[in-house]
RNA sequence: GGGCGGUUAGCUCAGAUGGCUAGAGCGCAUGCUCGACACGCAUGAGGUCGCAGGUUCAAUUCCUGCACCGCCCACCA
């Protein structure tokens, strides 16, 4: 037990977070209160960190998932689990290949000037570099991840894991290599997966085309989009229920510019209501003309380059780009009359993910991913339960992603990743797949060996980071204790390239789920709704809100925002209001803190909480109504927030906590209780209340310390408290014992009363320091009691000289009468206010009042001003009119009880 | 073409398995230098819960259809 005697520094009036935030994260860390124990017999809860790109910088995403992270992390490890997080970084291939690109450009240097030794020796530079910014920012907005297990996908370690998988999958079948049409980018010049394909609409145009039939005058006609591919046509297609070319099916046709003769085929792919009904098929650059290749075994000639640049296949076109060539093509089909027409066409194009460019389908030798016996065991997982989506209608996503699963091209023709574990045999051409660089050809024992110069695909290593990053392929004690991990916290938009893997791969090489429960989160957008962008202006940098807000205030924005399912609009608003609840917190507590060193107070300090708490169960029937109410409150919110926790309802919790802190405990509570904590008497009494208030504060502070560590924190030590730190300090648990529903409607009674009678006052101008009597009558007798035993509160927060009560009201002339939940007031008023000035106020301005209502009747009764006023104006005048008479019978009404 | 989500106060949004006087924050109005807090306190105004049907004693909530908005997947050349 580690009890401090309370302090009397000085608080400053108003929070600044910045004075506190910087001191407890290297606290934490130091005490290494975030290394979980692969030793310990505690229940675990394990995460892995999403990993965040190696160079990249925190945004409003990052700070959203890490802060749920953070939440679920810290409530846990409070609860007594053994709580591991793993942080790390992933190289992001493709991505920080590209941005290494751009600065080369930027010295006017491309990776081939360097070549490839020197450009990986560069990139690593940059990771050195900035590799650990994220990392920093991760710690500054709290998150309490165990540093000791920090991995990096292109670590040795995970290089391994990497090489291991490969080299299995590949003895098995599950990756081979192949020549196929494959997604291809010009500008990165590499290959890329469907996913790294994003199709946005381009307004283009249909080109209408006349393909001469072979022996005769007539022609055909065929329609496409990118007339520069027909340089690689090797057939017609006609759907064979479409009558009109049935006559034709044997004939052969010419291709234009080229005069290569191809033939017609007949294929159901063919859409016969589509333009003519007849299709050019270009297998080397279309995936469904690929597909109808395949079937028909017909020729793919390849008339583009890996620049997108023109082969010599096509002819006297080779060497040109490949829209100068589209425009080149089109010119010659004109001259020679075989264009029939152009028309305006908006279609769906394929972009290249990273970098925009347009995509070429190009026929390449790439590696594959054999996808479908993967997927079967991923997709039973999630069909029976193993896991689980939250909200769960994405499992319908990931079923039919799953379901249609395509075969995984995840060779890359670039520099930055891990190389493909293949080698050629210079001697017979033999491709050895080896965990570690073979001596000799396994086939003809040549030493002279060619490592493949491709590598992976990021998101292979990324699909094996549960477990690569606990040490497998070794058998370690984190794998066997930490696998798999409890939950996985994820943006819907990496479902497919990230989550989907990880689960086939998962229950491959770990014959288990790599998480039970995927919770997925929704996308900040600005305050319009708007998704963040560069572009648009819009961003919001999470580092400079959590400068001018306070981090906690940001983090329980997003809390409070992160309902499941929806969208989250981050407003400056909102976080300023967040920061305002930093701010009620702090007072709060320093208000606690300068009334606790009262020498009858100290006795509360001196016990430990779990002491306290036993003591206050005990001594239940001593205490009074309010301090029953707050305690079953706090029991009730202990319960919601648990609940909500344990079904990631963060705004849930969020909202619970919030309402209870400020509009329970500070608004109510602090208000009954503040008579008895001004009083320097000391009576016996005072002191068992200020118990109930030390253990109040306690559980709140520890119920809010996952969503605002900070604060909490640096409030909790001040305070006089058992343990070292609130993040490893016991989660409160709910006390049944404390739920006291007749306290709890009791005080709901003497609220309802005091607001009555508030609303009195107000409503009769009656001047705040002014004291007035009330008689309050109930007919319930259980009633009564409650009223007696607040009839002091009521004196105290409605501003009471006398309160009365009775068995029934004394019927009183000049009073004001109102009706609370099962209590009937009555307000003297004789004496309270002036009767002469306030009817002469309100007939003022009842007179003010019909006048208004007179000017705006006529207006509108005047056919002219209906007529010639806009609209807008005759409207806003009827409006006017609605408004001015419902003041008016107020007023009246208000009049007669005077 | 298929699928998913949204439509609730001026604005941004909560309202799980149907029943509360439909809530919160901001904003707005009025009044408060009441010994924690003006980043505050008190009081108040503001809603045909997108539209049309249906189920039910009862629908913001469940079902069907429609409209508009957003997203995902697949694409017809």
């Amino acid at each position: 037990m580690n009890l401090e005697t309370p302090r009397t520094t000085e608080l400053p009036k108003s929070y600044e977070p910045k004075s506190i935030e910087g001191k407890w994260y290297p606290f934490w860390e130091l005490e290494r209160f975030f290394v979980a124990d692969a030793r310990s017999t505690k229940p675990v809860f394990s995460i892995v960190i999403p990993p965040p790109n190696v160079t990249g910088s925190l945004h409003m995403g990052h700070m959203l998932v890490y802060t749920l992270h953070d939440i679920v992390v810290r409530w846990r490890r409070m609860q007594g689990f053994n709580t591991l997080w793993l942080p790390g970084t992933d190289h992001a291939g493709i991505g920080t290949q590209y941005v290494v690109e751009r600065q080369l450009a930027a010295e006017g240097k491309s990776r081939q000037d360097l070549g490839r030794e020197a450009f990986e020796k560069r990139v690593w530079e940059w990771k050195e570099q900035s590799g650990s910014t994220i990392l920093k920012q991760l710690r500054l907005l709290g998150g309490s991840c165990d540093w000791t297990r920090e991995r990096f996908t292109l670590d040795e370690g995970l290089s391994r894991a990497v090489r291991e998988v490969f080299v299995r999958l590949y003895n098995e079948g599950l990756i081979y290599r192949g020549k196929r049409l494959i997604n291809w980018c010009v500008r990165c010049r590499t290959a890329l997966s469907d996913l790294e394909v994003k199709s946005d609409p381009v307004q283009g145009k249909l080109y209408s085309i006349r393909y001469p039939v072979k022996g005769s005058s007539e022609f055909i006609t065929v329609a496409t989009t990118r007339p520069e591919t027909m340089l690689g046509d090797t057939a017609v297609a006609f759907n064979p229920r479409d009558q009109r070319y049935l006559s034709m099916r044997d004939k052969t046709l010419v291709l234009p510019l080229l005069h290569r003769e191809i033939p017609l085929i007949e294929d159901e792919f063919v859409d016969p209501e589509f333009g003519t009904g007849l299709v050019k098929v270009t297998p080397a650059h279309d995936p469904n003309d690929f597909d109808m290749g395949m079937r028909h075994q017909l020729q793919m000639i390849s008339v583009m380059d890996e620049d997108g640049r023109m082969t010599p296949e096509a002819g006297r076109f080779q060497g040109l780009e490949r829209f100068e060539c589209r425009r080149e093509v089109v010119r010659e089909l004109q001259t020679q009359g075989l264009l029939e027409k152009v028309e305006d066409h908006l279609h769906n194009v394929g972009h290249c993910d990273r970098c925009r460019t347009i995509i070429e389908p190009r026929i390449s030798i790439q590696w594959f991913v054999k996808t479908k016996p993967l997927a079967e065991p991923a997709i039973a997982a999630v069909e029976d339960g193993r896991v689980r989506f939250v909200p769960e209608n994405w499992a319908k996503t990931y079923f039919e992603w799953m379901r249609n699963i395509k075969d995984w091209c995840i060779s890359r023709q670039l520099w930055w990743g891990h190389r493909i574990p293949a080698w050629y045999c210079d001697q017979c051409g033999e491709i050895i797949v080896a965990r570690e660089a073979p001596q000799a050809c396994s086939q003809c024992g040549s030493s002279s060996l060619t490592q493949e110069t491709d590598v992976l695909d990021t998101w292979f290593s990324s699909g094996l980071w549960p477990f690569s990053s606990m040490g497998w392929p070794e058998a370690t004690e984190d794998i066997k204790v930490f696998y798999p991990t409890s939950l996985l916290i994820t943006a819907f938009d990496i479902l497919f390239f990230w989550v989907a893997r990880m689960i086939m791969l998962g229950m491959k090489f770990m014959g288990d789920v790599p998480f039970h429960i995927v919770y997925i989160h929704s996308l900040v957008r600005d305050a319009e709704g708007q998704k963040m962008s560069k572009s648009k202006g819009n961003v919001i940098d999470p580092l400079q809100v959590m400068e001018q807000y306070g981090t906690d205030a940001v983090r329980f924005t997003l809390a409070i925002m992160a309902a499941p399912g929806t969208d989250i609009s981050l407003s400056h608003e909102k976080m300023l209001s967040h920061r305002a609840f930093a701010n009620k917190i702090w007072n709060a507590t320093r208000f606690v803190l300068m009334n606790q060193d009262h020498p009858t107070r100290r006795a509360s300090a001196i016990v430990s909480i779990s002491t306290l708490q036993q003591e206050l169960v005990c001594r239940k029937s001593e205490l009074s109504l309010v301090d029953r109410w707050i305690l079953s409150r706090l029991a009730n919110v202990i319960k919601e927030t648990q609940i909500s926790l344990e079904s990631f309802r963060f705004h849930e919790a969020t909202h619970c906590l919030y309402h209870f802190f400020w509009h329970e405990l500070c608004d109510w509570y602090l208000e009954f209780l503040k008579p008895r904590i001004l009083d320097s008497t000391g009576l016996e009494n005072h002191q068992l209340s200020f118990r109930v208030l030390h253990f109040v504060f306690d559980q709140a502070l520890k119920l809010l310390h996952p969503f605002m560590p900070f604060i909490t924190e640096e409030l909790w030590q001040r305070l006089p408290h058992e343990g070292v730190s609130l993040a490893i300090a016991p989660f409160p648990v709910s006390r049944e014992e404390f739920i006291d529903p007749g306290a709890e409607k009791g005080v709901a009674t003497l609220e309802d009363v005091i607001v009555k009678i508030r609303n009195v006052r107000a409503e009769m101008n009656i001047e705040p320091s002014r004291k007035i009597d009330v008689n309050l009558a109930s007919s319930d007798p259980a009633i009564v009691p409650i009223l007696e035993d607040g009839s002091i509160h009521i004196r105290n927060l409605a501003r009471c000289a006398q309160v009365n009560i009775m068995n029934s009201l004394k019927n009183l002339e000049h009073s004001a009468r109102r009706v609370a939940l099962g209590v009937e007031i009555e307000i003297p008023l004789v004496g309270l206010i002036d009767f002469e000035a306030e009817r002469a106020k309100l007939e003022k301005e009842i007179a003010r009042a019909e006048k208004e209502i007179l000017q705006i009747q006529q207006k509108l009764s005047n056919p002219n001003f209906l007529s010639g006023a806009p609209e807008s104006v005759v409207q806003s005048n009827r409006e006017r009119l609605i408004v001015a008479t419902d003041k008016f019978h107020k007023l009246r009404e208000s009049l007669s009880r005077l």
